[in-house]
DNA sequence: TTATATACAAACATGAATGTATGTAAATGG
DNA sequence: CCATTTACATACATTCATGTTTGTATATAA
């Protein structure tokens, strides 16, 4: 047995997450065991347990990983010290941008086909629902203040409220998420999510 | 031993698809042995054994038996031969009595909590899944004739596409759903969604 | 240079869930 | 009324995942 370096554990510690998330995505969380895990990252049930108290603490720091960076984006994307000063456009480009985000890179589409159908929030994992509900709450009072600088420019319906157009904007898009992840061989709605975000946007527009 | 006649035998089935639902609601899918199950319906797993084929069988007994209703009830209240002659009232009210029926049935509410988020999407359940999406594709399908409707009888925007109108209204549906289920503390949503409702409908009126 | 902590691998102990096989009493069909 | 199913309960065999403990080679700190 070679003994490793702070640096090499840290790589083993990153391999595990990443195992974790392919398992995770193949076999459901709860059907993946920490065996299979260790296999994939060609360790053994030690290191994992060496690393992850168990295998709620894995999820989480998978989790976390691809998450933490994307709810720290929604800010600087949405709000209005971002260089593009119409609200609306600010709105368009974050769901779109999320949208090619989810195209592009397999570790955070990955991650949200987890959440959204592979696990299972029971007991321990409740505290990760409550955790994305929070978040939710996040992203949608960031959609009113975009709404309300919208309203202010006079680029909306002026009788529109700003609250109920956030949520029904967040809710549209939670719901495009979630069907863009599940429905993977349905390349319509793939296809079509850009052309979605951005009708949904012009409903709104004087 | 007393051996039970054919509709005493009914009974106990059903007692094991309740039993069912509400395990699978407390402790997830895959955590729900079907000793548990079998327990809080009184009987031991050979009755389970005897009436389903394994945990799979049941749980598709379950949701069939919420959602076959679910399902024929759509074209009825979405489609033109509904005694309500406005298009977007029979789209309304339809979103409407579908969340008050979350809101007054228990056992609708429960299944539709465990196909949300207490069941993970993966080899035999991936059939499910697709199931669930096929549904989707039916009820998309009856919102575009609601909204070609009353495209011709003049009531929307003449330059918006009832395809994606009811993508539209599909998605924010489907995300308004799964945030009333997952967040079940939190009664906001729950008392906000009639508002929500009528607000996104408002939203494509002349 | 040596003692100690680190980063795992390997072995062990336990428990839980599944599927199947067997037993059985009573309903049912002829 | 008798033979056969039916509708389960009970018992058994097996698999599998988990958590813990122990062993160990080596990086690292003193």
């Amino acid at each position: 047995m070679v003994r490793k370096t702070k640096e090499d554990a840290e790589v083993t510690r990153q391999l595990i997450i990443d195992a974790a998330r392919e398992t995770f995505s193949t076999t459901g969380v709860s059907k993946s065991s920490l065996e299979k895990v260790a296999k994939l990252a060609g360790v053994t049930r030690g290191a994992v347990y060496w690393h992850f108290e168990n295998k709620t603490e894995l999820f989480h720091a998978m989790h976390e990983q691809v998450f933490s960076p994307l709810i720290d984006r929604i800010e600087s994307t949405l709000l209005a010290n971002n260089h593009e000063k119409n609200p609306l456009f600010r709105l368009e480009n974050f769901l779109l941008d999320t949208v090619r985000l989810l195209n592009e890179d397999q570790v955070t589409r990955q991650t949200y086909e987890i959440i959204m159908s592979k696990c299972e929030y029971v007991d321990e994992f409740a505290t990760v629902l409550q955790q994305i509900l929070g978040n939710c709450s996040g992203i949608v009072e960031n959609i009113e203040k975009v709404y309300q600088d919208a309203h202010q420019q006079g680029l909306i319906n002026p009788n529109l409220s700003p609250a109920q157009l956030a949520m029904d904007t967040h809710l549209f898009f939670s719901g495009l998420l979630h069907m863009w992840v599940k429905d993977s061989d349905n390349s319509r709605l793939r296809n079509q999510a850009e052309t979605l975000i951005k009708a949904h946007i012009n409903l709104r527009k004087k």
